[in-house]
DNA sequence: GATGAATGAGTATTCATTCAT
DNA sequence: CATGAATGAATACTCATTCAT
């Protein structure tokens, strides 16, 4: 019956936190945002509804925090070596990445897809962090959607230096085009379908590094 | 003094109907589905919350005529030769005219890709159409979702005859897949943004023409 | 093409008067007067929602209307000598009157039988007759529900002079309660029923005038 | 400090629910059940119109388990013995004791004569029990209203079993109805009437008793 | 007279959030 | 910390009534 100490009370309080989060995740990927209550991610974690504005504001910051905690932990993953240059085979390293993140937390980018379409969720999201820099030369905790942007510009870069010495037809900026798209394309049929069949999953990833490495 | 006739008032309710349906396409688009309340709708129209039930049973119902109507407007340029075959040039003219609708009916393809994350949205709209065959020979007014299976088909069809002759490594499937996925990100890239550059717009379509006619 | 006289016009007014009143008494018994919405009765009756409110000031009055025509039109039936005294033919007829009455005209007393169990309802017909006098020497065209007590009036006393000689038991109070309990009993079950055997109708009728005549 | 225990809340909940419910009943007798809104019932209560659905998953709930409560209750005390058999002196009793609940709990069986006139509003209250079979040899909790037909049942039989040897007039089914009818009638008045003589009550339910024990 | 489009107050119901215990 | 009772603003939908034509 000795009294717990500060340190446990804390990673019960992160657990319990977790464990809401990710209730919370299931819900708003299954069912949409708007569709889920506060009543059933409680009832879901196990836990009561007073409790879960202990751990959280409101059902809108819930949400935030989601987003905020997936992006960082994906931006863990992305920015591994951080010399920003993307060589041809970290190029194809980065999309099997990719891809095997897109398996891993499909709910999550279920529920991103989602807000994604919904200008009003995205633009009460990113108010949080209007103004806010992005503090380079460290990891922040939280990390804005700028992520993005670091993203796309070393994309960028590679499909300049990639440019065939002799071609005039290639244009770097359409073809940075025809990738992200396909990606794009790729991604959101892999996440929204109920089920895809595994070899035509890694032939399509086969082919989109063979055409863009 | 005298009294509207028959006609007077079939024109009046046609005008209505289309503001209405306009004005909730809009703030579907532009608000999401569930953001978007009949007041709001109401407002924005000019019109009395009770005029909406007059034209309209419920919101779900509204939500479903906006798409029948998109849809079969869309399905007429589909399919206008009806032979079921897609010749090289025809894929081509396709895609053209794809992009050409995108742009034109940005509001609903915005709403479509929206509907399109939100499973309970879609499922109330597809159960209209459950049980309801598609009667071959004869142009429907209404074209169930079924349009999207025939359409697969004419592209599966399309890309198993452009298989090259000696070619061991073509994969028409997967060939489909990345053709797919390239059209489906960049409609989503060019549907979801505020602005693109035209030329650029213009060059991914030609690009994408040249890679899979 | 001769101009309707003035007549032929009152003439036509009464009538589409009578359709109204008739097709709404059929609705409000069958469907509740809650229920039954003045778009119902206007489409049954064939004509428009507007003409409706040329003929009766609103939903409220239309029914203390037909409650007027009905009653005053029952009352003319229980009336008819005016001499005030009831005598055991009189009874007799009366009593069959009374159950002929509840089935030619089942769809009123039904409405009547419903009204009469919502206070709010029977509160504010009653209210168009408050300190109306009923004049006595004439037939007033509407009558106020104050026929009622005429009629327990006449009871009163006809159960009085019914005491058998030397009974020392009989209560003429307790008699006459008897008798209207049983007649408003029957009244309730026949005039709710959807079906009741002509026999047992018959007998029962022959049974109460056998037990009180 | 500490939170409430299961049982406070289970005693809480109770309590509330039986407040409501009693309200409501209230309500709806005196009202109607219609002219009852949600507010009234909240408003009168002292409670918040969303406390109520924390209770009641409908208006239409409520109502019925209003109903469902009376009815249990009442039933208990009409088949006590549960033998299936009606003698005399049960008649006797179960008049009694009709007419003392009918004083005790008014405002129901004021309710359940308005209900009872409004086929919409009885139908949706039956279609709870569609298909419930009552189990016969043990006591169950909600009693559906097929109760109504054992009683009828035992009804008949008595009337049978009372037919004098010798009288060729008498008609049981008749007898029964004259009885039946005259309850009702009887019923009807003590419930609807803001005032009854209490000598007369008394002496009208002998009176029943004499003539048809 | 006759029509039905238009209005808006009213109704049941939901659900994020608060708070006493 | 933890609970769930309690709140009330918000929402889809209804319907008697009005009014321009």
């Amino acid at each position: 019956m000795s009294p717990r100490t500060a340190i446990q009370f804390k990673e019960l309080r992160e657990e319990k936190r977790s464990l809401i989060m990710d209730t919370a995740l299931e819900r708003f990927a299954s069912e949409g945002f708007h569709n889920t209550t506060i009543n059933h991610i409680a009832r879901h974690a196990g836990i009561s509804k007073g409790l879960m504005y202990n751990y959280f504001k409101s059902k809108d910051e819930l949400l935030a925090e989601i987003i905020d905690r997936s992006i960082s932990e994906i931006y863990k993953y992305f920015d591994a070596d951080r010399d920003g240059i993307l060589s041809g085979n970290e190029f194809e390293l980065f999309i099997r990445k990719l891809f095997t993140l897109l398996k891993e937390k499909r709910s999550f980018w279920q529920l991103f897809f989602q807000l994604m379409m919904q200008k009003d969720v995205m633009e009460s999201y990113l108010h949080r962090y209007a103004g806010k820099e992005i503090s380079s030369g460290e990891i922040p905790v939280k990390q804005s959607p700028a992520f993005i942007s670091d993203i796309v510009k070393m994309f960028a870069d590679y499909f300049v230096r990639r440019k065939p010495s002799r071609s005039e037809d290639y244009d770097p900026v359409v073809e940075m085009n025809m990738c992200i798209n396909t990606i794009k394309g790729f991604a959101l049929t892999s996440v929204m379908s109920d089920y895809m069949d595994d070899g035509l999953y890694e032939n399509t990833i086969n082919r989109i590094i063979e055409i863009y490495k």
